[in-house]
DNA sequence: ATTACTGCAAAGGATTTGCATGTGA
DNA sequence: TCACATGCAAATCCTTTGCAGTAAT
């Protein structure tokens, strides 16, 4: 093993997992990678996806059952989403540190907190809400 | 539509389901129904499950990229889930329910706390780590 | 020159579906 | 009775792998 290569397909994808604003699946960036270079094959998506991550520059999560990425680098913070909107909020690190602190108190337990996403309803929805009973899903990577 | 049928595979699935101590995969139900009625099919093992969390007899969740089944019904608890031993920890919550209210007041937006579960390190391995930097996941439903 | 990386196509595993048959109410 | 359920097998969907060819360093 001599080191990793950084190869015109590393580059790309890396490129539009920053881009995008918002998290992004696999098939959206071989949707994507697919416009600038219809060559690259969905194998290396899923690869280099896994090797960014390991190299630490991307986050992985889940969510339901879809994996999303998302550039990393940015200061700790994790989301509220909206089981109905789908709207995405940001929330710090900060208001989490407190459940976390406490569970460690209390449990003696450590929670990984690197990147973390709530379900739930937002303030609108919240009020127009006919109280859809579904999914809250929290994950992380 | 006359309604709902409770036929011996429903009566099955559930119960296997309700006896399963901790959270249970499809394919565990399917292998535990096997042993009883090697006769039932996948399909019905997938449809059931389907039809049981719709009948809100019982919760799905995620867990990475497979979804795991509990029974329904017990007083609202949540899980601590070592990422390295795999241990589970319950977590009631009271606890959980002052992030709850924090994210409210700060935010106006309700988390779903149906049922949710934090990866991290438990007491034990945390002393031994090595540190394996790791996902970090919370589901729930 | 190495040997890591890629593309292709095929394999994989989990879950879903169409359709004919069976069965609970 | 007869609409809902089931079994079977094929189909999907997402993701991974083997292998031979390609290219980064």
């Amino acid at each position: 093993m001599q080191g990793y290569r950084l190869t015109p397909q590393r580059h790309l994808i890396l490129d539009i997992v920053r881009k995008a604003g918002a998290h992004i699946t696999p098939e959206q960036v071989y949707a994507s990678v697919y416009k600038q270079n219809p060559a690259i094959s969905r194998a290396t998506i899923y690869r280099t996806l896994d090797f960014l991550c390991e190299m630490r520059l991307i986050h992985a999560m889940q969510w339901g059952d879809r994996t999303y990425y998302e550039i990393a680098g940015d200061a700790p913070h994790h989301h509220l989403i909206c089981r109905q909107c789908n709207s995405v909020e940001q929330i710090d690190h900060a208001t989490l540190a407190l459940l976390i602190e406490t569970i460690d108190k209390q449990h003696h337990f450590s929670v990984d907190m690197d990147h973390i996403a709530l379900f739930g309803l937002c303030r609108k929805c919240r009020s127009s809400s006919g109280a859809t009973k579904q999914p809250a899903a929290l994950q992380s990577n």
